[in-house]
DNA sequence: CATGAATGAGACTTCATTCAT
DNA sequence: CATGAATGAAGTCTCATTCAT
């Protein structure tokens, strides 16, 4: 016949809807992570937050917003990172070294959000690729005004003022390889590869050659900001 | 060529199935480097090569395999495009040079090619992640052999030389970043984004902003490299 | 029957089960009505009862048998309107008159609840198919046997009684043909579609009963068509 | 790993592509005749079509379009059916006669199409409630045209016409309903059936052409009862 | 008692892969 | 040899149903 008789008793403790939410999310990063959005699955998904799928779709949606859910808060997570320790009054360079501190501190102890935002398939035709761009770009953009900034006070000439867009571009993925590079070095500190991404952008090469190095603007009694 | 005897008992020439494959590799890294290797479908490799589904498995094997075909070939392609014009006799910063102009000219001439190299996924989950990660760190272990050679010849100290390595992956990320950010901006040409990274790393964006800036070492005639 | 004790052994207040029902049954006949049994949604019937969806099992019950509800509320109503003006002590011709004018009234106050009853599958696979089709066998019944009364009150030949029966059904067809007619000519009123049913099938009928038949125009030696 | 290792022999028959096309349109036609739309299964109609769920979207596409073919075709048949006895050159009432006949042919052998088209849910929810309906009406469009076209053939005044079309639509349902009927009398005959229709309807139709029509009996001062 | 939370089961659809012609 | 025809195996998503709070 057509009884349609299912359901059975579940075992499973009732969670309040935002902590169940926040385990979707922390498992669906996870598996994004670790697979990339098309090869993973809502079934593992579901498995590695220890909840039945159903429950996946009711909560967060679809596939794809699931993982639009997943972009925004680990980006959300990123921005603050980096904003809570960047003060537009400072100097453009302690700027950017706070900025690029607090980003590997955060790499450092987030990898498989870092992996989600960075990692994922830029590939035109990614759900996503556009909406991971731009916020890269947009990471891009600031980094730029930075620059600009940092260059107009030095008395630059204005011929050089647009250079700094692409310095910007290239500098996000001098972090972002050395973000990768880590990987394989895990013994290195997060600020031993911010030094090194601000020696090298700042100074250049051939200057470090010469036996020249960059340091951190001195805080007050060394105080390079530590996110948390 | 054109000229495949269809039908009979014949001995089939040898030329076709060459052709066949090129044919098949071109189509695959067109529809892997607009698609990502999940979404791409063998049913449309097939169709976009002009050619049926069981030629397609009969030539390259399973879908990984073809994939893991078009790698080694875009691979190989970029390699021996810089290959072809640094000379291991040169001065290591004039092979720097000539590496990153070959690099952007191929980037710029081989869209697709450097999709399917750098814009496919890096998650870990990927069939191809490690492979593709590993060539990568080839690349990034010659150049930072060559900024050591370069860093040793100007007599830096030793404990400098580890240094080249981090560098070097920071220049090639660089270099992705840059070669993204170039398809924003079309009418830039290879030499200038080469010249804007050669000139970033290897002065410095300090350097830079006290008006210095790095000009390509005089070859015979202003002979810069035009990899094919 | 329906006075089953469901739930613990409290004792409730049975009105507000009975208005509770009331706004269940109103709710999945208006769902129903709309979407069709299957496409119909618990979740929807919940939601437009403005209740939680385990109030409706425990009213109601399963799909099936909150559907079955829905019907038998739906026919009952239709039952009692058209039972309530028609008095068997009356002549057929104005029974049938006064139930013909009673069922386009009720179709036309009542478009849920026809939508319930008639528009809804009738396929065999339906759990409901049975149900629905000796409801309205027995209208059909009934009908007929208003005609089987009148046609014998005119003296007709007992070898036409039979015949009353497929004349009934082809009346209801006519009926529900004409109400959804009446769909797409909302401006007619019920009493002008009830005197249109009269007019066409009270004509043809007593035509009939005078004992006048239609035959089949001759064609050449009743070359009357077969199509294959 | 992710090998994706499937596919297995497949033992089963080659066929044309149109055999298959076809097979798996009756399968289809039988499936939703007998579950209606939504309660039939795409798994169900291959297991009929003793074919592979795959091969069904292959040949026909989705459910939906699926669905659209088997009403395409049936209602194709059907009006074939019909339209090849049907000359426009013959008098109405002989049309009218063929048709009628014609109809009842084709429902008795092709039980499944017929139900396909007119079982089917009417329901605003359904995908093809539209369509459906609008051939429907069509269909009522065109006998009406014929009353019509008779009434005026008779010399029936002008006002009347416009009532050819409620006519029309009534008539239809009393077909459909008659079709019905007949389900549960299977030792009729189509023509029995056929005439049954027209004696009732034509000999209705005939006597309203005459000017004739049907009055409410008089009840107490026009007592119409009025149903609550 | 009423509900938010939860789930097994199945529906539609696609894809990598292979055999028979 | 080349291809049309075929399929097992997922994958995404929904729904009827029920328990624990």
């Amino acid at each position: 016949m057509e009884t349609e008789q299912r359901g059975r008793p579940a075992r499973v403790k009732r969670l309040p809807r935002a902590v169940r939410e926040r385990q979707i999310l922390d498992a669906a990063t996870a598996v994004f992570s670790q697979r990339g959005y098309h090869a993973a699955s809502m079934d593992e998904v579901a498995e590695v937050a220890a909840i039945s799928k159903p429950m996946v779709y009711a909560y967060l949606g679809s596939k794809e917003e699931l993982f639009a859910a997943c972009i925004k808060r680990e980006a959300t997570r990123l921005t603050e990172s980096v904003g809570t320790v960047v003060d537009p009054n400072l100097a453009p360079e302690e700027q950017l070294w706070r900025g690029v501190l607090a980003f590997f501190t955060f790499v450092g102890e987030h990898r498989d959000s870092w992996n989600v935002l960075h990692r994922q398939v830029t590939s035109e035709g990614h759900p996503f690729a556009q909406q991971i761009a731009e916020g890269r770009k947009r990471v891009i953009a600031l980094i730029g005004a930075l620059l600009s900034q940092a260059a107009q006070a030095q008395g630059m000439p204005d011929y050089f003022v647009p250079e700094t867009k692409p310095i910007a571009a290239a500098l996000v993925g001098a972090g972002e390889s050395l973000a990768d590079w880590w990987l394989d070095h895990p013994d290195e500190t997060a600020k031993a590869m911010a030094l090194r991404l601000m020696n090298l952008v700042w100074l250049g090469f051939g200057t470090l050659v010469q036996g020249r190095t960059w340091h951190p603007p001195a805080g007050p009694a060394d105080a390079t900001p530590t996110p948390a």
